[in-house]
DNA sequence: CTCGTTGTATCCGTAGTGGATATATTCCGA
DNA sequence: TCGGAATATATCCACTACGGATACAACGAG
């Protein structure tokens, strides 16, 4: 699972990431999340979805959880996922990475002139 | 040139636009500014560059810019780009997603806990 | 029991990416 | 001024990610 070299963050698997940031979500869940966050702009398709979930946790960045909606009355059909310690240090690079283009992007007039001390 | 429905920004695309958001750039120079605003965690290969610089400029994004260097000694290789108006919109809109993924991260905690007032 | 919805998984065509290669022009040292 | 290294643009090819379609299983409502 676990590779020696870290594996490059596509933009749908950054999405993904985000995501399970904010906790444990399953598939479905992680879609709506997505297109929620970015108004609609970014939807991951089923496809992507999936395959991006495989292709992080035989990377050893997210790992599958063992389900403990106690409210919920248990839909054996949702796998949920959690983001691992690698799969959260991949994230925050890749969100450092994020950050410093939206502070060039403002630097350069592009964003409605936040408020930016430097 | 300008077509009826925007055309989706990739990635690289961004990176480009980005650049040419802060003046007018050639080539080269713009493979040079995404590697340094990136640390090196991004570089466009040339394929990647100059194949997405013909599709800006085909979808109108971009445009060549006459060449203005009066204190350089004019290199006849280098070609110089510059945004257009709609360049300059497509960018503003992707660089307002960049700034909400950036933002949802820091909130999720990725970050390091910059001062936010909400 | 049946039907529509939720949720996961796979397949395939398309497109973006990265690296290698080719070529022309400029710069610099001998 | 001659030649070689570096700069700069451009194209080609293999690989991979992406998006949509499709299939199928499980749940809920009537």
């Amino acid at each position: 699972m676990a590779k020696g070299n870290p594996p490059p963050i596509t933009p749908a698997a950054f999405q993904v990431l985000l995501a399970l940031a904010r906790g444990r979500a399953h598939g479905y869940g992680i879609m709506g999340f997505v297109s929620e966050l970015t108004g609609g702009s970014v939807q991951l398709g089923p496809g992507t979805l999936y395959r991006t979930l495989s292709r992080l946790a035989a990377d050893g960045l997210v790992e599958e959880a063992p389900d403990m909606s106690e409210d919920q009355p248990h839909d054996a059909r949702r796998r949920y996922y959690q983001l691992t310690a690698r799969g959260w240090e991949a994230a925050a690079r890749e969100a450092e990475l994020i950050r410093r283009l939206a502070g060039a992007a403002a630097e350069a007039g592009l964003l409605g002139r936040q408020e930016r001390s430097a």
